[in-house]
Formats: C-alpha cells, structure tokens, sequence
DNA sequence: ACCTGAACACCGTTCAAGT
DNA sequence: ACCTGAACACCGTTCAAGT
C-alpha cells in the first residue's frame, strides 16, 4: 500500500520539479515565483505546498536529482584513457546534455549561502567524481604499483577534473558558450 | 557648482553600496532587503531611493566599483614573469584582497540572467585583463618576434589567466578556502 | 533638491473548507 | 489524504508631504 502512495508521490514531486526548472530555465531561481510554477504545472498553490514543504525544498530536489543527470549516460569509451581525454569528453558531455550553465551556477551561488542545500551539492558532485573515477582507474592502474595507490591516483585526478568542469561551467554561464578543446588547450598553455 | 553636488552625490551612492556590501557579505543579494541596507546604512528608504533608481542599480554600481577593488594594487614584483607566477600572484590576490567568493558567484549568476550587470560585469573583467596583459608583456616580450605579436600573446594568456581565476572562485565559493599554489598544480596536473 | 515614511502591489506561505 | 484558493505577512517601490 505504502508502495503506490509513494510511487504517486514521487511522480508529482518530479512533475512539479520538471516544472519549476522549465521557469528556471526562463527566468532564474528568485525571479520564479511559485505562482510561474502553479501556471507551467497546472497545479494548484496548495498542490504544491501538500508535495513540497517550501519553495526552497524544491530547490533542493532539483539540485539532488535534476542537475546534471546524465554524466554517467555519457557514450565513454572503454579502455585506458588519458585524464585529459575524460576531461575532454566530460565537458563535451555537459555541454551536450547537461543543464545550462546558466542555472547550474545559480544552484552554485545558493549552495554558498544554504549549508543544506551545499550538503545536496556536495553529494550531487561526489557522485560525478565517482563516476570520473572509474573512467581514470584503467589509466591509473598504468601509473600505480597497488590497486589502493591507483584508487588513490584517479580519485585525485577526478577532483581535478570536477574543479575544471566547474571553471569551465562558471566562464561559459557568464561569458557564452566555448569550445571546451579550446578551453582547455589555453588553460594549458598557462599552468604548463 | 555641479562639482560639489556631484561629489555629494558619489559619497552618498558610495556609503549606500558599502552598507549594501556589508549586507551583502553576511545573506546574499536576494535575502538582503531594502530595509536591511537602510539599517545598515542609517538613512530612510527615500534616501536610498533618491540615490538609485531601485535595487538593482545598487547591485550594478557594486560590480562596476567594488567586486574586484584592488587587483592593481597587488604588490606586483617588476621584470619577466611567467604567466604561472603571474596566475599565482592573481590567486593569492583574490584570497587576501578581494570580496569573499561567496559574493562574487552570487553576482555571476545574476550576471547571467541580466543583459546590463552582464555588461558591467564584462567591463570590470576586461580591466582586470588589461592589468594581467600589463604583467604578462615583459615575458611575452621575450616569446614574440614583434610588438603587436607580444601584445597579442600577453592577451590570450591574460583572458586564460581571467577563466582560471574564475573556476578558483567559483571552487572556493562552493567548496572553501583552498591553497591558490595547491590548486594550480592540481589543475596542471590534469591538462599536461 | 533631497529626504521622510506611510501606502501599494506582489510573492511566499498558511489554513479553513472541500473531495 | 490530498487539494483548493482566499487571506496574511513581508519586500520592493512610489509618492504626498516636509526641509
């Protein structure tokens, strides 16, 4: 019984967050007002308020399960593969599938101010770091005598790439859309 | 006779966004209201009005004036430096000069949203870049065969310098405090 | 000319009433 | 149990009245 009720829940709790992202995408975080969302949803203020506990829980749920929902849906291919590749493709996929920047970084100026909300983040990222781990352990394995050392290698490196992907996030939110090759090849060229 | 109302003026607008960025640096653009700038600040809501337009204009006139205040004035060391030293020298910068990171995001995301701040926002960069350009001309000197190569080659290091700086800050908005040196080197470590 | 602060319109949230 | 939507408190902005 709990089973159905739950199932129901969820759908309207994503039906409602599919819905407050498409504001989002138009308008931003504070300039979308719950009334935006009642309109695009076709719900009611209470509807939202009985699924929702405030407009800031829906934040939350967005960043924990919309804001970058693909990454490990990426075509990665197998084998050994430099950091610099998984980079490579890691940024071409956000810019292919992900959220605008645009929003991801709004996400990003909340989280600095809500501890909550940050934890969300945090997890959020620490599921793409693990996702660039296992992408790095193959190049890793090459580089490292143990399998902890290896672990220990391309968890290092998945940081880095998320530092990267988050730079590359914040400059295209706020300045447009960059090839990511070119992107890289000249911050290389700097911290060579 | 205009001269000393216009200076009046700019003190004015100068104690308002102060008051602001004091607001600001403790709860984030959005959860800072008029009412809390005019406590911060000591005057009525009239005066902040008769001195700005409305909230907005507070919030382009400290992105154009007060966001990055002093990079400039770093003690920058003269003769050739390549463009890593210069890099490190920025960060370290940022972390002890300038406005917390935390405030800086906030006002990229807005940015983001918004034709005009995006337009202040691009203007303060560009200044930023032209003191990095400034930096960076000694050792792109030595790398280029002529003058206008040497100008050249110092800009795309100073707008690469400029994205890099913008992932620290993002970075340490979201994550904390971390070593400017510690960074660099991870990120180098990824691109190579 | 600049400032005061009460009044207005709008937004997030609540809650009595419905199904 | 979930939903409706009018009502409430608060925030950005305005404006008649003051200096």
């Amino acid at each position: 019984m709990p089973r159905v009720t739950d199932d129901h829940r969820r759908a309207r709790r994503d039906e409602i967050a599919r819905a407050a992202l498409r504001c989002l995408e138009r308008t931003g975080i504070h300039q979308t007002s719950i009334s935006d969302i009642v309109e695009e949803s076709g719900l009611s203020t209470g509807a939202i308020y009985s699924n929702f506990p405030n407009k800031r829980e829906i934040m939350r749920y967005i960043v924990s399960d919309y804001l970058f929902p693909r990454l490990d849906e990426i075509g990665w291919p197998g084998g050994v593969r430099q950091p610099r590749e998984v980079l490579e493709l890691m940024l071409q996929g956000f810019t292919e599938d992900g959220l605008p920047p645009r929003i991801i970084i709004q996400f990003w100026a909340e989280a600095s101010l809500d501890a909550e909300l940050h934890d969300d983040m945090a997890r959020t990222v620490a599921r793409l770091r693990d996702t660039l781990m296992r992408r790095l352990l193959p190049w890793a394995r090459t580089r490292a005598t143990s399998d902890t050392a290896a672990t220990a290698l391309a968890r290092e490196h998945a940081v880095a790439l998320n530092a990267i992907a988050q730079g590359y996030i914040a400059h295209t939110a706020v300045f447009g859309p960059r090839d990511p090759l070119e992107y890289i090849e000249s911050i290389a060229a700097v911290v060579a």
